[in-house]
DNA sequence: GTGCATTTGATGCAGATGCATTAACCCGCT
DNA sequence: AGCGGGTTAATGCATCTGCATCAAATGCAC
């Protein structure tokens, strides 16, 4: 028997457990400190980002992201009241919208990538 | 060079984010829909069982987990409602609470226990 | 003992999340 | 064209979380 398989289990459960939240609790505070954004908004920014094209359907993005459909939701609405994106209209179908990464959107996502690789560089190292 | 350290530093969190995504939440709806319990409440009791002494005062506790003080109180607060825990004073230091684990508790915590193998084992399969 | 900083757990409050529902829209079938 | 089932995003609601604050209790300096 190789050393009991479910302590491991539990073991390993609780390694991403105390990962995860060391991280994302100290991302979560230098991402709102030094930019305003939430952990949540700089994740949509940074997907809406690394797809090639400008514009990104609401289910798309959500499909990319541990988000439900209504936190996606709210967080490309906190998004938009700051200038970040814009929810613009798709003509063919006009059930799903667009978002679009403004050019503040994109200083402000260029500076907080920097704070993210800080803090990651750092807990990671 | 070693491959772009900065992308795989981005390439390991979005791995325990996505890991800790999955586990959490298929975690938090079996544990729900089994046995009533949230994540948090289960893994107080886990913490408390763990702990060989029967009684653990609330700041051992916090200490333990990755919830804020105020966070756990609650957590308390909504297990000693169902029964499962009771709080009692500590005759030492009349600001602290113990945090006892009741018959019930115990029971729930060993059925609960089960759940969380089950669901950890198909997702680090 | 007295006074003051610290510690401990509870609570008011604002913010984020998920579920269920809703409204608008698309598509296929007749 | 019209209807019904499925899809897309928004919203009401309840819950959980963290921060700041509070009251009670401790203990340290004097």
């Amino acid at each position: 028997m190789a050393a009991t398989p479910e302590t491991n289990l539990v073991e390993r459960w609780r390694d991403v457990l105390t990962c995860y939240s060391a991280v994302s609790c100290a991302l979560e505070r230098a991402l709102q400190d030094a930019h305003g954004l939430g952990m949540s908004e700089f994740e949509a920014l940074d997907r809406i980002v690394d797809a090639q094209c400008e514009k990104r359907r609401m289910n798309e993005l959500a499909a990319d992201m541990y988000l439900s459909q209504s936190a996606l939701s709210r967080a490309v609405a906190r998004l938009e009241r700051d200038g970040l994106v814009s929810r613009d209209m798709c003509a063919e179908d006009r059930r799903s919208i667009f978002v679009r990464i403004t050019d503040t959107g994109r200083d402000k996502h260029a500076q907080a990538r920097e704070t993210q690789r800080a803090v990651l560089a750092e807990h990671f190292a």
